[in-house]
Order: structure tokens, then C-alpha cells, then sequence
DNA sequence: CATTTGTATAACGAATCCTTTATATAACTA
DNA sequence: TAGTTATATAAAGGATTCGTTATACAAATG
């Protein structure tokens, strides 16, 4: 897993506009709408998530509509998933030794 | 989901302190050997993982040894996997739309 | 063909992030 | 109790990121 593909979701407003993504198809002024923000730092914003490979985008005369690329999503569901049960292989054991310990938990 | 948790995932030095954490607790100078990094750069990584809902730690003397935090993974397994859930709902009759235009795709 | 519409790129300043060195603190050890 | 070990915090610099405005360009429109 690279970290450009979180680097992507680090930002408010890119998270936001997967969220309107999901909802359906949209092109670039649909997107920059309801964001009070400028069109070229919208266009910035679906250029890195691009790149990270978390939406993708079609030719429609001069619009760029965009959707949400599947394969990025499922990429780190799987990352998630795969470290959750290799925790889960590593520290089944050592949950039990440490739910008897008197020591207390760091904040 | 807030971004919080993505822009913890989005240094490769706490992607790989994560990674190595799943095999298995260790302290914090167990995590900063491999790292050719300050020892101060890996206690502020830790937190930010911390903080972020990714890690735990405990307190052993003067260690302060860290594990993976489960629920932090399944938030983003359940956020990965909800928006794919959405996409496929929304899409898939767009998706057979799409593959009969004579558009080519964009990049 | 001239204009407008949809989007991208460039330049630049403000804010944030990452790292280092220096230092502080708390708990072992002798 | 003095020294050492494990970790945290602070200050400061350079690099990166995010936003804006200005502008470019290609396609639609009249």
C-alpha cells in the first residue's frame, strides 16, 4: 500500500468530493459547486485523487466527468482488512496475558 | 470518516511503524531501530498514529510499548467498503451506458 | 469566425508538516 | 542517591501543501 493513496483522502475537501461521487457521475462544475471554493483548486483536488487512482474521468465534448474508481476504494479495504486480521493473528494470545495485567493504560 | 485518520496513513515512516506493529507489540526503540530516524521523529509518528485512533500503548516502567488499535482499521475497512457499496448501487446501470459510448476515456 | 463555456496550468504567498538537535522527565540500577 | 535508560517536549529550519488570481486552450454556440 502506498501512502499517496491516503495522502489523497487526507483532505477535507477531497473527502467530500468522493462522498459526491458516490452519489452518482459528475464533471467538474457540478463538483465545485457546493464547495465555496475556487474551480482551479477544485481541479487540483481531482488531479491528486487521479493520481491515487481513487476516481476516474471520460471525454464528454469540452466536460470531464468524473467517477469513482472502485479498484483504489477496494485496494484499501483489503490493506485495512489484511492488517486487522494479521493483528488479530499475532495478538489473540497476547490479549488475554494483557487483560490480567495490573498495569494501567497510557492515556 | 474524518481525514484525520487517512493524513495519519499518509507518511511512509508510519505506514511502515504500522506494518511493523503487526507483528507484533513493541516499544519505542524497538520502532525507531530499523527507521534511521531521530528517536524524537518516531515519538511524534506515534502520536500522530495515536491520536488518529490507529495505535494503543501501555505503560511498562519506563516503556511504553504499542500495539495496533482494531477499531481504527475497521473504520476505514467499513468507509472503503461502504463507498464501493454506494458506487455499485449508483453505477451499474451507468456502467453499461458507458461501455456503449464511442467516447474514449480520459487518461 | 467571434464569443462563450468548461477545464487546466502557472505563479505565488500562507500555512502546515517533517526532521533535527537540545533538553526535560520519570523509572530503573548500582 | 547518582547515573543511566526510555521516552517526551521544545525550538527552528526546510520542504510540502493548499488556496488564490491570472491566464491558456479546446469545444460548443451563435
Amino acid at each position: 500500500m502506498t501512502p499517496d493513496k491516503f495522502a489523497a483522502l487526507a483532505d477535507p475537501t477531497r473527502l467530500a468530493l468522493l462522498s459526491a461521487l458516490a452519489t452518482g457521475e459528475k464533471t467538474v462544475n457540478e463538483l465545485t459547486a457546493p464547495f465555496d471554493m475556487s474551480q482551479p483548486a477544485i481541479s487540483r483536488h481531482l488531479k491528486i485523487l487521479q493520481e491515487a487512482g481513487l476516481i476516474m474521468r471520460r471525454i464528454d465534448g469540452t466536460k470531464r466527468p468524473c467517477r469513482l474508481a472502485p479498484d483504489g476504494l477496494e485496494q484499501i479495504e483489503a490493506w485495512a482488512n489484511m492488517m486487522r486480521r494479521t493483528y488479530a493473528a499475532n495478538y489473540d494470545r497476547l490479549d488475554q496475558v494483557l487483560a490480567n495485567l495490573p498495569e494501567g493504560d497510557a492515556t
